[in-house]
DNA sequence: TGACAATAGATGTTATAACACGTAATATCG
DNA sequence: CGATATTACGTGTTATAACATCTATTGTCA
């Protein structure tokens, strides 16, 4: 039993099992993580979810993605885009259009101002990352994809 | 560079870094299980972070703790503690009283009510942890355990 | 002791998330 | 071919989170 994450907390109790402390140490972490993200994305006035989708629509290219689409590939489900996909648009950094073949689609795309936002923030998160998760190492980075991933395999 | 979670989140580009795949696999794996969580609590009418706090007072015992206490050992900050534990009150789960030598603190105590939701989720939560990374095994878990908390030490 | 700072907590407001439901377009199938 | 189901998306409403500000109590120090 690791007395770190425990003492973080201020708990007395021991946890009931070692999956039990994994859960909270996991959460626990992501927190921290999620919390600095915010604070460095702040003063450019997005959100972590936000910049997500803005990732998620350049990486997508020109064609763009669909609403579901853009959903589907976020990192925490969202049920309602629509509304987080209209406030980038009324920042001007996607626009959509109702324009294929079926027309129940809406093609969303990220505009040159979007691109521009997202450029000037590479080097920023990127720099966060290396802050957070720098100190770790390959080898211990690699170890814990290993088991993350491992771990999700079981729903 | 691992394809399992690119394949998850459907991106096509490779993440920027070994430090950017790690932030992004460990806030999905943290969002399945708080998912899950989340789930699993809703028939009893609690959220992941109101069964958290639930605990932390469980935890502290008869005396109970004052709010900031409370916000303090929580998993993941909480700016507006007060009305969260608002609802707890008004859901019976816990009583609050300005009861002390210093007359700012304001003490808050699970109820019998509170105790007993928690025992009734004992077992399930247990569970619940048990299915979410079981599969992991001993060696693994506590191989988590100590890089999260590796990650954690450097902020 | 009295002014001022610090602490604990509450409240007002705005923004966002969650949930259910509604609408339009397309697919399916008897 | 027409009724129904399915899919994609939007909207209305409620609950919660986030942020700043406010009050009350206590501590600090000239």
């Amino acid at each position: 039993m690791s007395p770190s994450i425990r003492a973080e907390l201020k708990q007395a109790r021991p946890f009931a099992s070692l999956e039990h402390e994994a859960v909270v140490s996991l959460a626990r972490t992501v927190a921290v993580l999620e919390h600095q993200m915010a604070e460095v994305l702040k003063p450019y006035g997005l959100t972590p979810t936000q910049y997500n989708v803005l990732r998620i629509l350049r990486g997508a290219g020109e064609e763009g993605l669909c609403r579901n689409e853009v959903r589907d590939r976020m990192i925490s489900p969202m049920p309602d885009a629509t509304r987080l996909l209209d406030r980038l648009a009324d920042m001007g950094l996607l626009v959509r259009s109702r324009t294929g073949d079926d027309r129940r689609f809406v093609r969303t795309q990220i505009t040159a101002e979007g691109i521009a936002l997202l450029a000037r923030l590479d080097d920023v998160i990127h720099g966060l990352h290396e802050r957070q998760l720098g100190h770790l190492g390959e080898a211990e980075l690699r170890r814990l994809l290993e088991i993350l991933e491992h771990a999700r395999e079981r729903r």
